[in-house]
DNA sequence: TTTTGTCTTGACATTATTTGGCAAATATAA
DNA sequence: TTATATTTGCCAAATAATGTCAAGACAAAA
């Protein structure tokens, strides 16, 4: 799995010593839960992506962008093409939003 | 699910009056199958696209390029900030490129 | 209109993947 | 050492994805 994500949270926890059990707690979940997160072993709930940027003090939109991140960049991270891939998926968001803005 | 992908192999067929049962028949799939896959509602498998570049005489890393991009879609679609994601992708990207490099 | 072949759909069982927790292990700090 | 924090392996439960069957829709031709 990618660290895009789980990077960005452990260093920010880190910066506000924050330890992993008391994020665990206000997510509900397992602190070996948590870990996993931040450890890229998990993936976490956007949910719990907006509860932690609001505990981590971040924006919320910038965490949910790593978050999405990590997604897509595991799914074309083996493909020896990776970037004409998301060239191809920026042109399809162009082609998307003109139908929408003739609708 | 997106449309990138099999709105190409269904007007390659298209062209080529093939019908699904017969490309259904070599993928080893039933024609059901076959037709999900072509209207997007099931996803193809890799070697499959690459038995169906044959098939439709296409590049094969065209098609799978679409295929990609078709799953990458699908997860930033509803996302507000989609171009902003694939910028974050492909940020990592180079990263990653520069620690291989490295090493 | 009926027939024929093609394509599509929905429901379902099967399989694969993801998830969270527990317990034990390891690391770090006091 | 002792206490606290983090990590790991393994399991069961939940969720998602897959493929098939059977039935329906559609189009072209007879």
């Amino acid at each position: 799995m990618s660290i895009i994500f789980s990077d960005k949270i452990r260093s920010l926890r880190k910066e506000k010593k924050i330890p992993q059990r008391q994020l665990a707690a206000v997510l509900e979940i397992d602190t070996a839960t948590y870990c996993k997160i931040e450890k890229g072993d998990r993936r976490a709930k956007r949910e719990q992506v907006i509860i932690l940027s609001d505990l981590l003090q971040v924006d919320s939109k910038e965490l949910l962008r790593l978050w999405s991140a990590d997604k897509v960049y595991d799914i074309i991270a083996e493909e020896e093409e990776a970037t004409q891939i998301l060239n191809v998926v920026a042109e399809n968001i162009i082609k998307y939003k003109r139908k929408v803005a003739q609708a």
